[in-house]
RNA sequence: GGGGCCAUAGGGUAGCCUGGUCCAUCCUCGUGGCUUUGGGAGCCAUGGACCCCGGUUCGAAUCCGGGUGGCCCCA
């Protein structure tokens, strides 16, 4: 694992995913993936906060079939264009053909949509906001990789809305960021928020909104989209409602989603070269008691950090009672990423404290075993505010603003991470701006701002973001 | 989209060029036991592998073809 993290980001996170027993590998299909029990719980405690964030602002979940038939899905023409090289159909029912063919979604418009039509009928059923968990599949043919580019998503969160006017989607888009950014604040992820370029939005919206982290490696990792898919969507699927003047009229959709790679951007912004370091709210275990056993103390220890465990109920706490060195068991839970670790052992119990290690400083500590649990918490605390903090300092860093291609193409061969130029607007000049610095055009971020077009020199009031994608 | 490299126990590897001496090397790991425990313990015993299909050959981990899977670089 040593000095990997920095210098070698490709081999720490193939290395990390599997010694950290996020997910096996080893499954022989490609581009799936097993999720281990600890992976997977990390993958719960993080779906647990989209939830509750959802459900605050009145999202109800919902369970959408897998198979999607042909007829339907083929519906609207620009969304078919952009899935159907890469999607994986269902043709026979046993031995048997099928009349329809069956996708397997690679994302469910077309398997919510015309439920959408049966369900409204009024202004009155909307706003409708319906979300579901579920997985979904995508016949990549690059190179996959693990939480990065799948043929089967396992973890795909998506949010579709209907709403009576285009005012109330748009509030809709903006409710939407909301509560991702609160999403990923608590996961201690930093972002930027922008809006892609038309040639790059979701097929059959109207416009979209991406967040995008960077990595280690200086690429940009695009980590949730929301889309405003004005009445394209309805149109097609013939989802009107009656309107406050007692006339037909189309509704109004977004729809925003998430994916496995949030679970990736968690464990690659707090990682170091010891491991992961995860941030406390999302960890499976967020306190590990290791007991220092010494001949003829076993059974008093053990009574202690029985004793101990019990006190910092209701944290996340596990005792590691392996029948193991102490230093081999610290560098297990540090791959891992348990944020604090408490040490026991007859020196503890003669002082009346808790040897206490913090995985993000290595900062070791002595708590005051008689309110160690206040203690506990307030570490926690800080250890998440930190992990936060930190995390944003090294994203900041990474943005940078040029003048002109030339500087923008120079910074981003260099180190990577996110450039900002201003932009006319023109499609030409995007092409030649990618040309030239052989990235892509994130998305747009501000239109407010005074300048020139870093291409062609003409006046413009568009601030835009560049980076390698992954 | 283009190019390169690779596939041997659970993980990491040697052997392959020059076919036989390989019932396959070393490290790690698993299991049983003894001793130990404040940063990856030691000893004894024991367990486990040549990606798949086809071809060449008296004989294939090794050579050839195809498939599958993995990694890296460029666009």
């Amino acid at each position: 694992m040593r000095d990997t993290w920095r210098n070698n980001f490709s081999e720490w996170y193939n290395e990390i995913i599997e010694k950290a027993e996020i997910l096996d590998v080893r499954y022989p299909v490609k581009g799936l993936y097993v999720w281990f029990p600890y992976g997977f719980s990390i993958r719960s405690h993080v779906l647990h906060v989209i939830r509750r964030l959802l459900n605050e602002k009145n999202h109800q979940e919902a369970l959408f079939p897998l198979l999607i038939p042909e007829d339907e899905f083929a519906k609207e023409a620009k969304h078919i264009r952009g899935f159907e090289d890469e999607v994986y159909w269902v043709t026979h029912g046993g031995l048997q053909e099928l009349n329809v063919k069956l996708a397997l979604r690679p994302t469910s418009e077309t398997a919510i949509y015309p439920m959408f039509a049966v369900w409204i009928r009024s202004h009155r059923d909307m706003p409708l906001k319906i979300y579901q968990v579920v997985n979904t599949f995508r016949y990549e043919t690059k190179h996959t990789r693990p939480l990065l580019r799948l043929r089967e998503i396992t973890t795909f969160k998506e949010a579709h809305t209907a709403h009576s006017s285009w005012e109330d989607a748009e509030a809709q888009v903006a409710e939407a960021i909301e509560i991702y950014k609160k999403f990923f604040d608590t996961l201690g992820v930093p972002y930027t928020v922008s809006r892609r370029p038309e040639w790059d939005k979701f097929p059959g919206a109207e416009y979209t909104m991406a967040f995008d982290t960077i990595f280690p490696d200086g690429r940009a990792l695009q980590i949730a989209t929301v889309h405003n898919l004005g009445q394209n969507f309805s149109k097609t699927f013939e989802i009107t409602f009656e309107n406050l003047e007692g006339e037909q009229e189309h509704a109004y959709q977004t729809c925003y989603g998430i994916s496995d790679r949030v679970i990736a951007a968690l464990l690659v912004t707090h990682g170091d070269d010891s491991g992961l370091c995860l941030m406390p709210e999302v960890a499976p275990i967020q306190v590990v008691i290791v007991p220092i056993w010494f001949k003829g103390k076993q059974e008093e220890i053990n009574r202690e950090v029985k004793k101990l465990q019990e006190d910092l109920s209701p944290l996340r706490v596990s005792i590691d009672d392996r029948e193991l060195r102490p230093g081999s068991k610290f560098y297990d839970w540090e791959i891992k990423g348990v944020p604090l670790r408490l040490e026991l052992g007859p020196r503890d119990l003669a002082d009346n404290v808790v040897t206490a290690v913090r995985r993000d400083t290595g900062e070791k500590l002595r708590l005051k075993r008689d309110d160690v649990k206040k203690e506990v918490e307030g570490i926690l605390e800080k250890i998440t505010q930190d992990l936060r903090a930190r995390a944003w300092r090294v994203f900041e860093e990474k943005i940078k603003e040029a003048a002109t291609v030339e500087e923008a193409s120079a910074i981003l061969r260099k180190e990577g991470g996110i450039v900002r130029i201003k932009w006319c607007g023109s499609e030409d000049c995007a092409t030649d701006i990618e040309e030239t610095t052989g990235v892509s055009i994130l998305g747009i971020l501000s239109e407010d701002v005074e300048g020139k077009c870093a291409q062609c020199g003409r006046p413009t009031k568009t601030l835009i973001q560049l980076g390698r994608t992954y």
